[in-house]
RNA sequence: GCCGGGGUGGCGAAAUUGGCAGACGCUCAGGACUUAAAAUCCUGUGGCCCGAAAGGGCCGUGCGGGUUCAACUCCCGCCCCCGGCACCA
């Protein structure tokens, strides 16, 4: 009898898998049989953690499983590997971001590698390579040149911390402060580039419903509302006093125009200092709408914050009214969405009503609820329900949603606006002033204005030589070599864009890299992308379901409007995965520890002081709650691992980590190993059937026929396991022949090994069955085994069950009533009284219904 | 605040999508093996109540209502937790 020994067996199966070069995927599979399988590749951070394991075992599971159906499969992994930890590595530690990366990269490559999962590593993508953000600017010139102008730039507002003289990302923002001097952030407007994703909002939006079949609903919900489509006006309002001057709004309610009293624009509007000199606004006013502007974004868009407005002095028309209206600044507008300026209709918005009253701006009542008289004077809330339009010139009487279309009608023919569409969704704002991201290849020249970088000097490559400093922003600007060059148009010294690319660009279009990794030519070959394209099972975080799933969206449309790509959507299915959580500990003394910190007793390994444990969340360096994937595969193997990610929850469902858990996954493997081990015994196999065999062979087919519904139609692998171990369980306890043990054997070791791999490959050779357990073909349920004869239904009588009865698979409902009336308990309970309804659930139940 | 998701035994979960709630695993308790421990194996394990036992009754899927012969599942109203909110990835 052998022990299990998962370091061992491992190790050897990792070896052989990669002299035999892992699993490389063919260039062009059959149309029918290819499946491509796509995990969210990590940020090289430098070491994994149990979220990249969940993610991994998931998608090792799904790609060996469809192999072992006869797919075709690719399953790459690469490397996020542009970013801001790089960087902040460089001004912490003096390392250089290159090599902090690439250092990583080698370091994560081992850790996964000790994983066993049947990537294709021959495709590894690495976005920091120039071989790669080469064709991410190559792709960022395709967008500027394009006649929709998809790349431009023009004025954004970014996070400034005076202090350090650098622009910071949100999540270097705490509670409006540096992270890192807690100076007070202001906000500072820049020019930046920007990608034009709006362009194609009306398609990102109408693909959802192609993305219906294979996408979680909650996902598509979120993709819409981030889209925000809605449907409205735009009205133009005449500004009094300066005749060139107009305010443009889009409004949603076109039919409360009558009623609108007053203007808001927000702070960063182009109009607003004309306006404040138009209207003498005063001193104290010009500088409270300085500090609006200064407030960080966060705040800004804060519903519950207080509403502060401005009153500019300045008026405009109303148009439809004639009415002259006060302008003011609001702190609630923003100029992202619509067109930073507001009509204000205080009887029928909320939000306007509360504004209109705390600084005193007239109410006008234009929609009434039918058969209902309102008066301003009484009003103690807007009204914002549907109605019957009044004091609105020739609406009146209307119903408003009438009203609205007549309206937009109306101004249109009238030159003051029109209906229109607006989109929550904005344009993309790609510039970072970061040294650690991809060029942006663009020069400025005193002559020739902005000129973009000819396709054959691509790539404009990272300087080696930078200096990195929490001060005084990014390094690219003090790089002479970097910035000094020729204009490619007139060759008189001009300088280079020292902005680098957000890494969401990066992350857009990785996924059609890898069926055509090292092109030099193109970013991808149409004849390969096409061969793979689309993905057919994504699987990844639910936090990136609106920003990098919309952004790669984007991407794909654009490459296919290249020519690069046939599809219209770059991922068939989605599978997002929950998180990994785990209770944190806590010593009163030394805050939070890591597990290792705590003894055997609950006591502080510092201090000795007694250790609370804390509520189970999500694992993060922060909170010390995390378990290192290394030290546990160095206790269990990964096939334990991988079991207990698998098993513990379902993918999309949060991932409690237990290691008692683990441990039962653990005990699960090694009496698997004793079956393998009894099943490699040699025994009679002449015997008659006995009765065990029957019973075990019932089973097996039921575990087979549950393993692969499970698995195939909702990635449910907890209960897939659990069915093997109801297998197991019958195995054990079950008198069975040898010959029986051996074919149950086989079959769960071609059903177990796209979960745990390494165990099954070896338990196949031992058993000495032909090939390797990963190339088995799935086992085929034998359905007429499935079939019960006799099935135990529930009785009930009102409602409630009362007793159970076996009775015949196939039993007529008039056979199953007789039998149920007759039993004791039943015919108790219905003495005497009247059977109003009988309900017959085949083999199910038996509902009674009595007076 | 806005958008999206979740809440079932001591714990992770399951329930073929309106039909016998708690499969499977963990924990815990008792027992076997052992000089002992580990490992392993066996039995029990939602709560309350009646019973010596066999067995039986009532309650129970975050809270409060509703629909239905029947609700974890559908509808209405609340509470709590989590993810995202555009420069973290």
């Amino acid at each position: 009898m052998s022990e299990y020994d998962p370091q061992r067996i491992e190790t050897e199966w990792q070896e052989a898998w990669r002299r035999r070069g892992f699993w490389p995927a063919p260039a062009r599979p059959a149309p029918a049989r290819k499946y491509y399988c796509l995990v969210m590749y990590p940020y090289p951070s430098g070491r994994i953690h149990m979220g990249h394991v969940r993610n991994y075992a998931i998608g090792d599971a799904l790609a060996r499983y469809r192999r072992q159906e006869g797919c075709e499969v690719l399953h790459p992994i690469g490397w996020d590997a542009f970013g801001l930890p790089a960087e902040n590595a460089a001004i912490d530690r003096g390392i250089h971001p290159a090599k902090w990366t690439y250092d990583n990269i080698a370091h994560m490559k081992r850790q996964l590698q000790r994983l066993g999962i049947s990537y294709d590593w021959s495709r590894e993508v690495t976005c920091c390579a120039p071989d790669y953000y080469r064709w991410g600017q190559w792709f960022f010139l395709k967008l500027y040149e394009n006649a929709r102008a998809l790349a431009y730039r023009s004025e954004g507002l970014v996070n400034f911390c005076p202090s350090c003289e650098t622009i910071l990302a949100n999540e270097q923002v705490e509670e409006g402060r540096c992270w890192r001097c807690e100076s007070v952030i202001e906000l500072r407007r820049q020019n930046e580039w920007k990608l034009r994703i709006t362009a194609y909002a009306e398609e990102l939006l109408g693909g959802l419903d192609d993305l219906k079949k294979g996408w979680p609903s909650q996902v598509l919900e979120m993709q819409r509302n981030w889209i925000g489509r809605s449907t409205g006006a735009h009205i133009v309002f005449p500004v009094v006093g300066e005749e060139a001057a107009a305010l443009t709004v889009f409004t949603t309610r076109v039919d409360t125009l009558f009623g609108c009293t007053y203007m808001v624009l927000a702070p960063e509007h182009p109009l607003t200092g004309k306006l404040c000199d138009l209207g003498r606004c005063s001193a104290s006013g010009r500088r409270e709408i300085d500090e609006m502007m200064r407030t960080s974004k966060a705040r800004r868009t804060d519903e519950s914050a207080e509403k502060v407005g401005v009153d500019t002095g300045a008026r405009c028309v109303n148009p439809a009214t004639g009415d002259q209206i006060p302008i003011y600044v609001a702190n609630y507008v923003v100029m992202d969405y619509g067109t930073g300026a507001v009509m204000c209709v205080p009887t029928h918005d909320q939000r306007d009503f509360e504004f209109a009253k705390k600084y005193g701006l007239p109410l006008r009542v234009v929609i009434e609820p039918p058969g209902v008289t309102l008066k301003e004077s009484e009003m103690r809330a807007a009204y914002e329900g549907d109605g019957v339009l009044a004091r609105s010139g020739p609406f009146d009487g209307l119903s408003n949603r009438e009203a609205m279309e007549k309206m937009a009608g109306w101004l249109k023919d009238r030159g003051q606006g029109g209906p229109t569409v607006t989109y929550r969704l904005r344009d993309w704002g790609i510039s970072r002033q970061r040294y650690w991201g991809n060029p942006i290849p663009i020069v400025y020249c005193d002559g020739c204005g902005i000129v973009p970088v000819p396709y054959p000097d691509l790539p404009v490559r990272l300087p080696e030589q930078a200096v990195f400093s929490a001060h005084g922003g990014n390094p690219l600007n003090k790089a002479a070599d970097f910035v000094n060059t020729a204009c490619p148009s007139c060759g008189k010294p001009a300088r280079r864009e020292t902005d680098t690319m957000d890494t969401f660009v990066d992350s857009s279009w990785y996924f059609a890299r890898y069926t055509d990794p090292t092109n030099a030519e193109s970013p991808v070959d149409r004849d390969k992308a096409d061969a793979w394209l689309p993905v057919d099972q994504y699987i990844g975080g639910i936090e990136h379901a609106c920003m990098h799933l919309l952004y790669a969206r984007f991407f794909h449309k654009v490459m296919r409007d290249l020519g690069l790509v046939s599809s219209d959507e770059p991922f068939a299915r989605l599978l997002t995965q929950g998180m990994v959580r785990k209770e944190t500990h806590a010593c009163a003394q030394h805050g939070y520890l890591y597990p290792e910190e705590v003894t055997a007793a609950r006591a502080c390994g510092k201090c000795g002081a007694e250790v609370s444990i804390g509520r189970v969340e999500k694992m993060s360096k922060s909170k010390k709650n995390v378990v290192d994937p290394d030290e546990m595969v160095k206790k269990y193997g990964i096939d334990t691992i991988r079991l207990f990610i698998l098993f513990a929850a379902p993918p999309e469902g949060d991932l409690d980590w237990s290691e008692s858990g683990v441990q039962g996954c653990y005990r699960f493997l090694k009496r698997v190993w004793r079956q393998i081990d009894q099943a490699g015994e040699p025994g009679d196999a002449s015997g008659e059937d006995a009765p065990a065999d029957r019973v075990v062979y019932v089973k097996l087919q039921q575990t087979i026929a549950k393993f692969r519904s499970d698995i195939s139609g909702r990635f449910q692998f907890n209960t897939a396991i659990a069915a093997c171990m109801e297998l197991l369980n019958v195995l054990e306890s079950s008198d069975v022949r040898p010959a029986m043990r051996r074919s149950a054997m086989k079959a769960m070791l071609a059903l177990l090994s796209s979960l745990v791999p390494h165990i099954a490959a070896e338990g196949w050779r031992r058993l000495g069955f032909p090939g390797e357990a990963e190339a088995a073909p799935l086992p085929e349920p034998d359905r007429s085994a499935l079939v019960a004869e006799r099935v135990t239904i529930g009785v009930q009588v009102n409602g409630k069950i009362r007793d159970r009865i076996e009775v015949a698979a196939d039993a007529d409902e008039s056979t199953v009533a007789r039998a149920v009336l007759a039993l004791p308990k039943v015919a108790e309970m219905i003495n005497g009284k009247r059977i109003e309804k009988q309900i017959y659930v085949p083999k199910r139940l038996f509902s009674v219904v009595v007076s």
